[in-house]
DNA sequence: AGTTTTTTGGTCAAAAATAGTCAATAAGAC
DNA sequence: GTCTTATTGACTATTTTTGACCAAAAAACT
């Protein structure tokens, strides 16, 4: 048997695929009543299913009027090209090592170089803090660095 | 259906893409007559959608001929801009708030949503590490998101 | 010039309508 | 059996709408 959560994942999702656009737009008590659960129960199926991680923003708001927006920022891409990816960066990896693999996404129109910028200033910015702020070892700090680039490029990449 | 209030803000953000200025001049009892509604609802607008957060500025003057005027602010140099972004950003940012933000920077075109997700990404990730890693106080955490935050605006900015 | 009246806009708080959080249980996976 | 994931519900927070009362600026009238 499925869980509701899952089956109030697929009903996200088959909305949004019936949709021409990559946005739906809910109101929360309507949804928890079409399945018969407490209101809740929908932020759960959010936060644990419509993630970044995953490709998903979700923008909400309470009040009279109030909604609930699920955006899917789709991108296709094969899932070879995608474990292709992750291989490379594999489970550590170094500021150079990072640099060289963003310039090669780049140059194949995987990435532009604003999103290039991006993912480098993230990646400073963590080994910055691992450095002087938590004192960690060089190695966990490639550690969290391999960590952060898998997580920010399986969300541009996840279809 | 769309509320009062975003059925005014459109019609504001109309008028004011239709003058070739950036600025529009309105009295506040002839527009709630013409939306039907108090005309504290016209400030409730203007308090809540043309704040400085979005790029706007409203002046107003009371007794006869009164009036509110709106403006749309615009910053040429890259560096007034990043003054701008950073003061919204603060030394400190709440998950909700970092988003609210961000989806405000897009609706101005300041980012894009891919560039929105990178940037949801990195502020999890580290707000994930400071909590299961380094066991920060949330507090910490909005500071080190905080951090983060006006760094990769910082590199959008100049590029 | 000074006072009063009229014409504007501002503030604040209440009520209604939504959504979010958190922690206790329950169910399922290993 | 322990660990992770799912479900629930009580409590909290936010947003919109409305209306009564306040404040300021101009106009009208001495």
């Amino acid at each position: 048997m499925r869980s509701l959560t899952e089956i109030i994942e697929s009903h996200i999702i088959d909305l949004l695929g019936r949709n021409e656009e990559d946005v739906v737009s809910l109101r929360r008590k309507e949804l928890a009543e079409q399945f018969g659960c407490v209101p809740s129960q929908i932020n759960y199926v959010l936060r644990s299913r419509f993630t970044p991680e995953r490709g998903y923003l979700v923008e909400s708001q309470r009040g009279g009027h109030g909604y609930i927006k699920i955006l899917k920022i789709c991108y296709d891409m094969p899932e070879e090209k995608v474990r292709h990816v992750e291989d490379l960066v594999g489970d550590s990896i170094t500021e150079q090592g990072a640099k060289r693999l963003l310039l090669s996404l780049q140059s194949r129109n995987i990435i532009d170089a604003r999103e290039r910028l991006l993912i480098e200033v993230a990646l400073r910015h963590i080994d910055d803090v691992g450095e002087s702020t938590f004192d960690v070892s060089p190695y966990k700090r490639n550690v969290l660095q391999a960590d952060l680039l898998k997580r920010m490029l399986r969300s541009l990449v996840f279809s």
